[in-house]
DNA sequence: GTGGATCACGCAATCGTTTGTGCAAAGTAT
DNA sequence: ATACTTTGCACAAACGATTGCGTGATCCAC
């Protein structure tokens, strides 16, 4: 069944260099060149023949350069680190995924830790991801107040932030505060005066954006939001069934909520059936990223469609850019309103006469 | 701010063991036995002094092994490589949230690859992890009819299964067909005879096997259940409205569902509304996997839980113990049913009424 | 046919660790 | 004191790839 073991080959039995320089009968610096061609000027390359004869060894010997060897040499590893707050969230599933994509498309591979959004996980899981060599990181998990990315421009490590902005650093980032005003705007038209906000995590650029853009659309309107209306949450279900829970704690209730988080939305759910109202006929909902969810929901629900793949795949480039020593600019994606049934047909007038 | 230039540092001014050895007035072999400790026997380490005072200076360089260097001399690279089908399913980035886990805390590190469940995908994921020098692979997107697993086997690499079985091979799963039991039980003590299942893919063992505990203990209790009863789907939301809709095509409607996966119980959802029936009311729904979901929807979901952490971290250790080359024996983890509004109270004869 | 440029390739050092072997110094037994 | 074991460390050879430099051979122009 299998061949005969290759001369030279690796502990694994796979072919190594020199077995495709023995085979070649030439020295294994041609065969690197050959198949590693460095882009640099002024590398001189093999003749024609040659290169043909080694490349046709290489590809029947089925030789794949040991990453491990090359990176040792080059201190290059082809990898870049990912750091997201957990990938059971499916927005940064959604982003890593782009990423990953985007990494493979340009030869590099990712590495992903996941950092709790918690301080002290988010510095060793940097650490590791730099212990392990990493070219570049990504940062899907950065706080407003952090820090953290600047020590990391400090120490002259080349990354770049995702979905969540900090500072001045590159960032590829969807236009959260514009979001936040098209979903107000879709509640204004249907006149909803009181509504509430699940404002997400207070140190997320992302709640704390699209809340601002939804804020300044109302005062536009001349509608002014009260802190009361606008509660901070996590990310999640629970986070949105426990905001909802102290929008609704006293009456009068809000007629529309704004959750800057999908799964926030669902999470008000549960309350709202709680207290006996119904999301999209008594009560109007709009979450945010429109997750492949969103649509297929009981009550489908209204959300805001931001492009969380495209955002991995830009955020991958502006590092590759940046790593290639090219300017980086920062990417902001335009976001835009998917109206369903959890707000469509939700006009203010029938719910102040329940409150 | 920063300090002076260490002497034989690498490139990106690490410390190198160089540079420990040369501060310690050692040599870098006494330094490397200090530092990684070989576990062989026969292997003479330093006296007790000199251990001391290089892993002080070691500390207080700062000093992190590089794993490519050691990765090269040991070829083993502390990475284990996980193939998914996608981390954006809960379930998936759940169990190689369990598998990272438990890989960190036994010094490895995790690469993951997505293979869209599909041949060509899966081939190049594991080339690609396997160019990259993983030590091991644990796989959570067998198919039950591939000799993918077969081919690894035969080429010597060592590999678990997690999730799904496949033959013989070494796997964690959940008992998925106890689980299926679990669902049928507790809907036939609520009196539904005409039940539909979404069955999940026909290839993945997960809903072949839910399905099949299932139907038996259907069959135990003296109901056949019909082929056209038994509709297979993708493991999400559009699976789930998909085949909803192909069980509702035509009348007498089943009383009550079970879908094997959480997410195609939701895309029930829709398709049910969309006919006016009302889950939980009109029609049970049992999910399966109890993903954090589940609890949290409009109306919460009836759903057997499976520890997928746990599945993920136990994944790893086994292919731990397969790598220390220890006896490796399958595991099997119970599920349980958590019953909740989505199925409590709908018992069949209001649903008969409706049809 | 000679000088110089260019081409095609080999040589050898190197990246940072690990580990088999060698060898003094120290310890132990006689 | 001699012989013999143990201890504590240094030496050097790997691992597989990359790359600056050197060197013969070939080519072109004159």
């Amino acid at each position: 069944m299998s061949t005969d073991p290759l001369p030279f080959a690796d502990e694994a039995g796979r072919p190594t260099l020199r077995t495709v320089a023995e085979m070649a009968g030439v020295h294994v610096s041609t065969v690197s060149r050959v198949l590693a061609p460095s882009l640099r000027p002024g590398v001189r390359t093999a003749s024609k023949v040659t290169t043909e004869r080694i490349k046709a060894i290489a590809d029947s010997l089925g030789y794949s350069p040991n990453p491990i060897a090359a990176g040792l040499r080059t201190s290059r590893s082809s990898l870049v680190g990912v750091l997201v707050p957990r990938l059971t969230d499916i927005v940064l599933a959604t982003i890593y995924e782009g990423i990953h994509e985007a990494a493979r498309g340009h030869g590099y591979q990712t590495f992903v830790a996941n950092s709790e959004d918690r301080q002290p996980e988010r510095e060793a899981g940097a650490e590791m991801l730099l212990a392990r060599r990493v070219d570049g990181l990504i940062l899907g998990d950065c706080t407003l107040d952090s820090t953290f990315a600047d020590s990391l421009q400090q120490r002259g490590i080349p990354f770049v932030l995702v979905s969540r902005r900090s500072g001045k650093h590159p960032a590829v980032v969807g236009d959260d505060y514009a979001g936040g005003r098209l979903a107000a705007e879709h509640l204004l038209s249907l006149g909803h005066t009181d509504v509430g906000i699940i404002a997400g995590e207070a140190y997320a650029s992302t709640g704390v954006d699209r809340t601002a853009g939804f804020v300044d659309a109302y005062a536009k309107a001349g509608i002014n939001i009260p802190d009361s209306r606008i509660v901070h949450s996590s990310f999640d279900v629970i986070g949105g069934r426990e905001a909802s829970t102290r929008l609704f704690a006293s009456k009068p209730w809000p007629t529309a909520l704004f959750a800057v988080n999908d799964f926030a939305a669902i999470g008000t759910f549960g309350t709202l059936r709680g207290l006996g109202l119904r999301a999209g006929e008594d009560i109007a909902v709009v979450g945010y990223n429109d997750t492949v969810l969103a649509a297929e929901l009981p009550v489908p629900l209204t959300s805001v469609h931001s492009s969380m793949r495209e955002m991995g795949e830009k955020a991958f480039e502006l590092l590759l850019s940046r790593l290639n020593g090219e300017p980086v600019v920062s990417h902001i994606i335009p976001p835009t309103l998917v109206v369903r049934e959890s707000s469509a047909g939700v006009r203010s007038t029938l719910c102040i006469g329940k409150n």
